[in-house]
DNA sequence: TTCTGGATTGTCT
DNA sequence: GACAATCCAGAAC
């Protein structure tokens, strides 16, 4: 499957799962997507249900790019902005390029729990505000197609108290990386 | 102006 | 499994 901008043209939900087996590098470091969630403005958990504010402006600019929010204070958390008012939350990925660097910036932690994470994985690549709204397909960022299909896992939603009966989140089956169990 | 709670994580028991 | 850490957006006043 191609990845250019019009990849992000779409549904969250589409998306989300579409992004499972990429590759996602910043400054050179990431590897291969392994769990996502989907967003959407009809949505009562979304940053972008009550309209735009200047906290989620990212949320409603041009699709293909990067909405970076603070979350309980401490961590940063990336998405892929689909249409207007829709995002993919990236929840894990694989340790494939930087390792070395990743686990400088977290710690010399485990590799088990070096991106499994969205704050974690923000950490490992050094994500933060500053990437807010920047585009996917431009340095820092780099996106690659993934080379063949993956087998995908669906469930509800980590995290959240409304809208968990909605299955929007995606993962690699098989993966022992991801953030939690399916 | 003040208050409340969260798309999380690390540590301790 | 329980809970503290820590900051800010959004709501309420």
């Amino acid at each position: 499957m191609e990845l250019d901008v019009s990849f992000f043209d779409r549904p969250s939900r589409e998306v989300a799962a579409d992004l499972i087996g990429a590759t996602l590098l910043f400054c050179g470091v990431g590897g291969m997507v392994l769990e996502t969630e989907a967003y959407h403005d009809q949505d009562p958990v979304s940053h972008s249900y009550r309209g735009r504010t200047p906290r989620n402006g990212a949320m409603f600019g041009p699709f293909g790019h990067a909405y970076v929010y603070r979350s309980y204070g401490i961590h940063w958390c990336l998405n892929f902005v689909c249409l207007p008012g829709s995002a993919v939350l990236i929840r894990a990925l694989q340790p494939d390029l930087g390792i070395e660097e990743m686990r400088q910036r977290r710690g010399l932690t485990a590799p088990r729990i070096l991106c499994s994470g969205p704050g974690r994985l923000c950490q490992a690549l050094g994500i933060s505000g500053e990437d807010d709204g920047k585009s996917l397909f431009a340095p820092p960022f780099e996106l690659r197609p993934r080379r063949q299909g993956h087998p995908v896992l669906v469930g509800p939603r980590i995290g959240i108290t409304k809208g968990v009966d909605d299955p929007l989140r995606f993962g690699l089956q098989g993966s022992r990386l991801l953030s939690k169990r399916f």
